[in-house]
This record gives C-alpha cells, structure tokens and sequence, in this order.
DNA sequence: GCCAACGTTGGC
DNA sequence: GCCAACGTTGGC
C-alpha cells in the first residue's frame, strides 16, 4: 500500500463537500499535469491519501481519503464546457485520469504547511520541497505516520 | 497583490 | 532540439 497527497482549494472544492458527497466519494478530475498524472495511474485501490487544503489561511492537511475505483479516464477533457477541457483527449485515446476517492476522517486538527515545513522529521516530504507545484504527490510511509502522530496529538 | 518556481508553447 | 515568452500555481 501507497500513501499520496491530493491538494485542492477549499474555496473550489474542500473536504466538507467531499463529505457531503453520496458515500461522501468523488472522482478526482480536472488534473492536468503529467506527473500528478503518472502518480495517480499508480494509485491501487485501498491506498490512502492526505487531503490538503491549498491557496487558503492556514494551507496544511486536514483529513485522510482512500482510492475507491483506480484509475479511468477523465471526462471532463472531453466536454468543450468544461474548464478542463483539452481538445487533444479523446474517448478513443485519453490524455487525462483520474481516481475515485471516499472521505475516511477528517483529522482532530488541520497540520499547517508551516508545520510541516518545520518539522526536520519531514524533509523527504515531497510537498515541502522548493517550488513543488504538483496537485497530486507520494508521501513516504515514515512521513505519513509522523504526520499522523502529530495530527492525534500522540 | 506580489512574485518565485515551475510547466508549456511555439518560433526558429 | 533549444530556449524565450508566456501562463499557472500557490505561499506569503
């Protein structure tokens, strides 16, 4: 099993409304980078990930998702309405992915990128490296549990 | 709002 | 294939 992080803005889509999903699932779509890309199509079903609230005060993590459906092909390059549409993505031969993802918990506290960014435990997190951009990213299995131990206080 | 750090595009 | 220009991300 494999950890990940998927960031999103909370004021376009947060874990409250993935919550408030049917069986509080939705598909990841509208990634349009190649190596968020490549990193979901290594997505396995049972692999769980940080949701990270980004582009917001405080930015950090605040809760765990886990994979429910591997990887299909992302629609929405399909629709001409779609903001993330992508006229070079077609039915017959995808450009773009995505993953469904189900809410597990929220965690009992949002973890600051500050926090992170700190935390000398966490330098081979990748979402603290300089000038990482990437919506979609691993997070190595030590640091997921560091970051666990801190979101439970414990 | 600023701007650093990226990724992408397109002329050559 | 190079690389300058451009657009985007996202912290601050």
């Amino acid at each position: 099993m494999n950890y990940w992080l998927f960031k999103s803005e909370p004021d376009v889509f947060g874990i409250d409304d993935l919550a408030a999903r049917p069986d509080a699932t939705e598909h990841w779509d509208g990634v349009r980078n190649y190596q968020a890309r490549n990193f979901m199509r290594a997505m396995r079903l049972g692999d769980q990930a940080f949701f990270y609230h980004s582009n917001c005060d405080p930015p950090g993590i605040v809760g765990i998702v886990e994979v429910v459906r591997e990887t299909y092909p992302d629609h929405t390059a399909w629709d001409p309405e779609s903001k993330y549409y992508d006229p070079a993505s077609t039915p017959d031969n995808p450009r773009w992915f995505m993953v469904d993802v189900r809410l597990v918990r929220k965690l009992p506290r949002l973890v600051s990128l500050a926090e992170l960014r700190a935390d000398p435990a966490l330098i081979e997190l990748p979402l603290v490296r300089r000038g990482n951009r990437l919506s979609v990213m691993p997070v190595p299995a030590a640091a997921w549990e560091h970051i666990l131990r801190l979101a439970e206080g414990g």
